[in-house]
DNA sequence: TTCTTTTGTGTCAAATTAACACAATAAGAT
DNA sequence: ATCTTATTGTGTTAATTTGACACAAAAGAA
C-alpha cells in the first residue's frame, strides 16, 4: 500500500481533494458514511484526491464509486473548505509511523494544505455496501445526528451537507437515490421529516406531494398489518429530473 | 510588474484561484466588474491567488478590496469550478510575449491547472472606484445580460452567480450594499425585478417588504417631480444581518 | 363479527397571494 | 389659485395555499 500510494502521488493535483457526505436513509434515520482509519482509530469522511486530467466532478464521482460501488445519478457540489488551518496535522508523524509509512514523499503529501471542495451523494442503504480502503479499518454508517468527532474540520462538512439537503428539499423532490424503488407516502413523508427535522402532516404532505406530479401511484402493498393497506409510488423519472435539472427551480 | 510578479509566485498557493462576480446595480441594470487584459484585450473576470498561509474568504476579501478599494460585509463563495479544460491556455506564450513576461517561472504558472472558487459580492456603483491593475488596460462595469466573451469559463461563473442570487431573494433580503444608503420602494422593488427578471406587483412588493421588518421609514423624498413623493427607507442593519445569518433560512 | 390501526380523502378556517382600485399629493401648466 | 398629471400609499376582494382536524374505508387479528 505504502509503495503503491506514494507512485499515485504524481498522479494527483496538489493541495485539491474532495470530501463526500453519502447520506444514506434507514429505519428513520439519516446515516452518513465514515471511514476508520487504522492507524488513528479516528473517524472522517471518505474522500480523495483529483487526478490530473480529471474534472473534479469526475474525480467525486469516481471517489464515490470505490465507496458504495454505486454508480449515482445525482451528486451535489455544496461548499468548498479553504480555511488555511482547516487541517490539524500535529500527530501526522506518528499516525504515518503508526500506519508504517515512511516514505518522505507521502510524508510531505499529506503535510501540505488542502482545499477541498464538497460533495453530497445520496443513496439507498439497501443498496450501498461500504468497501474499507486499505487504510481505513472500518467504513460504517453512523447515524447523522450523532456523530463521532471526525477528523479535521469534517464535522463543519458534515453541517453544512446537512443544511444543504434541507434547502434542496424545500423545492425540490429529494428521495431518488435515498428510497428503495418503490415506497410507500408514508416512507416518504418519514425521510421528509427526517431531513427538515420537523413533522408534517399527513393529509397535507400527501396531497402536496401528489400535486407536484413526480409520483406514479402503484399497487397496493399488503404489508400483513392489520389495517388498511397503503398504496406504493415510485417517482416519474421525467419529472424528477426534469425538477433536478431545473436547478434552483425558482422564479 | 513582471519581476515582482515572479516573486509573488512563491507566495501562493499552486493551483487555487478565487474569481470574484462583483454585481453592482445601477439605473435598473445589474453591472458585472470586468477586467480587459493589455496584451489580448480580452475580458476577465477580477480574480486573484489564494497566499500559502490565508484562508479562501481572506482571500477573495484582499482581491476584492484591491479591485474597488470598499470593504464588503458579505460576500458569499457560490460554487468551485474544477473541470480540467476549463482554462484554455492555447495562445498562453503569445498573451505573455505581449506582456513582455518572458519568466519561465510566470508561464509555467500559468499553465498549469487551476481550481477556482467563486465568490460573489454585491456593491453600489456610486461607491465603487474600480482599479485596472498593471496587467489590465481597463476595469469597466458591464452590464450582466451582455457580457461580452469573456475568458476561460468565466461567462459560466457569471451565470451561476446570477442563478446564486436569483436564489437567494428569494427569501433573503437583498440591497444592502447594492442600493444608497436611503432608497425608496420603488428603487428596491425595481433591483428585485431585474435580480428575478420579472415584474412584481408594486402595491404587494411594498406591503411584504413593509412586513419583513427589515425597512425603517425615514423622511419623504421630494425630487422635484409634478406627483406624490416617496418615502425614503434604509435597511435596518440588525435585521438585515439577522437574516444573512440565520444562513439559508428554511427549517 | 368486532376491534384496532392506518390510510385516503374531506372540510373549513386562517393566512397568503394576486390583481386591481382609489384617494392623496407634489409640482408644473393654466 | 386652480387644474392637470404622474406617482404614491393603502384598500379591497377573489383566488389559492396552508394548517389542523375529521371521518369513513380497509386489512388483518381477536
Amino acid at each position: 500500500m505504502q509503495q503503491s500510494f506514494e507512485s499515485l502521488i504524481d498522479n494527483y493535483l496538489p493541495g485539491q481533494s474532495v470530501d463526500c457526505v453519502i447520506i444514506g436513509y434507514a429505519s428513520g434515520e439519516l446515516k452518513i458514511l465514515l471511514l476508520q482509519w487504522k492507524a488513528t482509530k479516528r473517524w472522517s469522511l471518505p474522500g480523495g484526491f483529483i487526478l490530473k486530467d480529471e474534472d473534479m466532478d469526475k474525480a467525486a464521482l469516481r471517489i464515490l464509486k470505490e465507496r458504495t460501488t454505486l454508480e449515482f445519478p445525482f451528486i451535489h457540489q455544496f461548499y468548498t473548505f479553504g480555511n488555511y488551518r482547516r487541517r490539524d496535522i500535529s500527530n501526522l508523524n506518528k499516525e504515518l509511523a503508526a500506519m508504517n509509512i515512511n516514505s518522505p514523499k507521502v510524508n510531505e503529501w499529506f503535510r501540505q494544505r488542502f482545499i477541498s471542495t464538497g460533495y453530497l451523494a445520496m443513496v439507498n442503504l439497501d443498496k450501498a455496501k461500504p468497501q474499507p480502503d486499505e487504510l481505513s479499518i472500518k467504513c460504517d454508517w453512523m447515524p447523522a445526528d450523532k456523530l463521532p468527532p471526525l477528523i479535521y474540520d469534517h464535522n463543519d462538512i458534515v453541517a453544512k451537507a446537512l443544511e444543504y439537503i434541507k434547502m434542496r428539499v424545500h423545492f425540490l423532490p429529494v428521495g431518488m437515490t435515498l428510497l428503495p424503488e418503490k415506497f410507500t407516502m408514508n416512507e416518504l413523508r418519514l425521510l421528509y421529516e427526517t431531513i427538515l427535522q420537523r413533522s408534517l402532516d399527513r393529509a397535507n404532505f400527501q396531497r402536496k406531494m401528489l400535486k407536484l406530479g413526480v409520483l406514479i401511484r402503484l399497487e397496493k402493498h399488503f404489508a400483513g398489518n392489520a389495517h388498511k393497506a397503503p398504496y406504493l409510488y415510485k417517482f416519474d423519472k421525467k419529472m424528477y429530473n426534469a425538477f433536478q435539472k431545473e436547478g434552483i427551480g425558482f422564479v
